[in-house]
Formats: structure tokens, C-alpha cells, sequence
DNA sequence: ACGATACATCAACGATTCTTGATCTGTCAA
DNA sequence: TTGACAGATCAAGAATCGTTGATGTATCGT
């Protein structure tokens, strides 16, 4: 288990900050069984536009999430690669 | 895979904020390795006594340390049962 | 008892974050 | 084109968080 370096604690902080609210955590929920568009997020989390774009901006923004314009619609994913990425950080917090 | 209930959710959030400083992280980089006094850590991350403490006491009340005093001192160290509670969290979050 | 040491807590302030409502942009349908 | 809809962005205020310095509390050595 190697020593975490500055950057790796940064991420990490970025990571857990982005995952730190209730909201958030409720949108990952339920990206979990795929793709969703922000319409469809909105009714499901009974929260207003522009509160909702805040929160999913931030997951993007950490990486968390991806987004994919399609017409009118935009659709949100979960990033595999960042899953992958919080088990590492997990698996460095974690004792010996 | 269940779905999370809102205790749970909220429990999470309070978890990955507790994680969401660059600080706290050093700190609980630093008790992988076991038990440490408060004065270890202040040489060793080289930040102010009352800055410290504070950050302690979030860790502490997240349930990520436990503490115990000891004469003069007081050691810090991670708390091994909510190291398995963020492994769940984590496992809940990925997707499918 | 007294001073020193280890740490917690408090109060005040600055910084960051979140929320809300308003406005802007892009896309589609008529 | 025009209007409607999906969503992003912005501006302002509220709330939360982190930092600093001062003070409080417990324990120890003398």
C-alpha cells in the first residue's frame, strides 16, 4: 500500500466532496440502471430545474458523471471509469 | 442490489463529507498505520493545533475515528467498522 | 499548590456551497 | 418564423464550512 501523493488526496477530496450531499447521491442512484435525461430526473427527484442542473454539473464536473445531448434532450450517465477510480481511493483509505 | 433508503443516503452523504478535505484525508492517511496522538500528527502534517482538533472532531463525529486518552495524550485512530460501512456505500453506489 | 503540557472549545471572520428565480441558448413542431 | 420546450447559466442571498487566535480543562511533574 504506497503512500498517496498530494494530487491522489486532492482527487480524492474532489471525489468524496462531489459525493457529499443527498441530492447527489439520489441522482447516482438512480443513473445506476442506465442512462437518464434531465426531464425524467426532475420528476423523479421532485426538485426544481435549475437546482437540479447545479447538482448534475457538479457530478460532471467531478468527473462522476457524463452527459450526451440528444435533440431536445440531454441524457446522464454514471463514467465506469471514475467507478473504478473511487475503489482505488476506498481501497487507500481503507486500514492495512 | 437494493435501493437505498433515505437513513441510508443521508448517512452516505454525511461519510463522504467527513472525507471531503484534503486535511482529513492526510489524517486518516496517517492511521492506516495504526494509532497516533494528537501531538504526532500535529508535527507531522504540520498544521495548527486548533485546526487539527477541529478537523478530528469532524472525522470523529462522521464515526470514521474513535479516540481514546491516555494520560496527557489522546490517540486518534480509524474506526474499523465504518471502514466495511463505506465499502457498502461504495458497492451501492457503483452501477450495475 | 503551581506551572507546564496536551488537547478541546469558542467566537469571529472569510470562503465556499446551495438555493431560488430570472434569463439565455439550442432544438423541435407548426 | 414563431412559439414551446429542455436545459444551462447567472445573480443574489442564505446557509454551511474552515481558519485563526484566545480561552478552557484535564493531567502530569515538581
Amino acid at each position: 500500500m504506497k503512500a498517496a501523493k498530494a494530487a491522489d488526496i486532492e482527487r480524492a477530496a474532489e471525489l468524496f466532496h462531489a459525493l457529499a450531499d443527498a441530492t447527489r447521491l439520489r441522482i447516482v442512484e438512480r443513473l445506476r440502471d442506465g442512462e437518464q435525461c434531465v426531464c425524467d430526473l426532475t420528476g423523479a427527484l421532485d426538485t426544481g430545474q435549475s437546482r437540479l442542473s447545479f447538482h448534475l454539473r457538479t457530478l460532471k464536473d467531478a468527473g462522476i458523471l457524463r452527459d450526451r445531448r440528444q435533440g431536445r434532450w440531454v441524457y446522464y450517465a454514471l463514467n465506469p471509469d471514475v467507478m473504478e477510480e473511487m475503489a482505488e481511493v476506498l481501497g487507500s483509505i481503507r486500514g492495512a
